[in-house]
DNA sequence: ACAACGCATAGATGTATGTCAATATGTTTG
DNA sequence: CAAACATATTGACATACATCTATGCGTTGT
């Protein structure tokens, strides 16, 4: 996993708008229009949001008609929580603790 | 949780480097001129992001005369797991399921 | 086919951010 | 105290990003 993939799935997580969408999500798909409703930004600057958090893998995108529903994705979530588990594990078969002073 | 607060946290993992950094972090407390030989950034660079990852609460910083040595810290690191997991876990007693269409 | 609707894309703009050079601050040592 | 060193801060600058308005594209219904 290179650093680039890590920061584009973490952006996700980054903008306080799109942390309220994400939030919105936990009760449940939701069409755009419903989130729409409850942010106060532009359709494009929702549309603009949504293809983050779908290019992040947290979220996923159902289109029906010309509605578009978003979930979050448990598998895109689960990602997360892996690699932000693995990153920040602390090695126990240390090599060298310090530097510089001892 | 307010949605700024979560966005800084997750600001620790939005940068190339950043990433870079607690990577290295994970093999033990290491000093910031330590880091800085493995990064190809100028030191003023390296600071900037050290207390980006210090405000997160995912990196602790110690200071021992005239180095910093920085490390992960296991409690921050456990808040933003916690934090992340709180986020996308879907509820089960939902209320409505979808809109617009149905 | 055409109008209405939902969403995406393009372009513009202000703000945030990553980066560097220069400088300041604090610490150790002669 | 002065010099040397490690890190932090400041200011400048380019790029990234969040946001808006205007427009395009696919779908639905008349």
């Amino acid at each position: 996993m290179d650093e680039k993939t890590v920061a584009l799935i973490f952006k996700a997580f980054c903008d306080e708008n799109r942390i309220r969408i994400i939030k919105m999500l936990r009760n449940g798909e939701k069409c755009a229009c419903k989130l729409l409703e409850e942010l106060n930004v532009t359709q494009p600057t929702l549309s603009h949001h949504m293809k983050i958090l779908c290019d992040s893998g947290i979220v996923a995108g159902r289109k029906e008609g010309k509605w578009m529903h978003y979930s979050i994705s448990a598998q895109g979530a689960k990602a997360a929580a892996d690699i932000l588990k693995e990153l920040t594990a602390v090695r126990n078969g240390c090599e060298n603790k310090s530097c510089c002073g001892d």
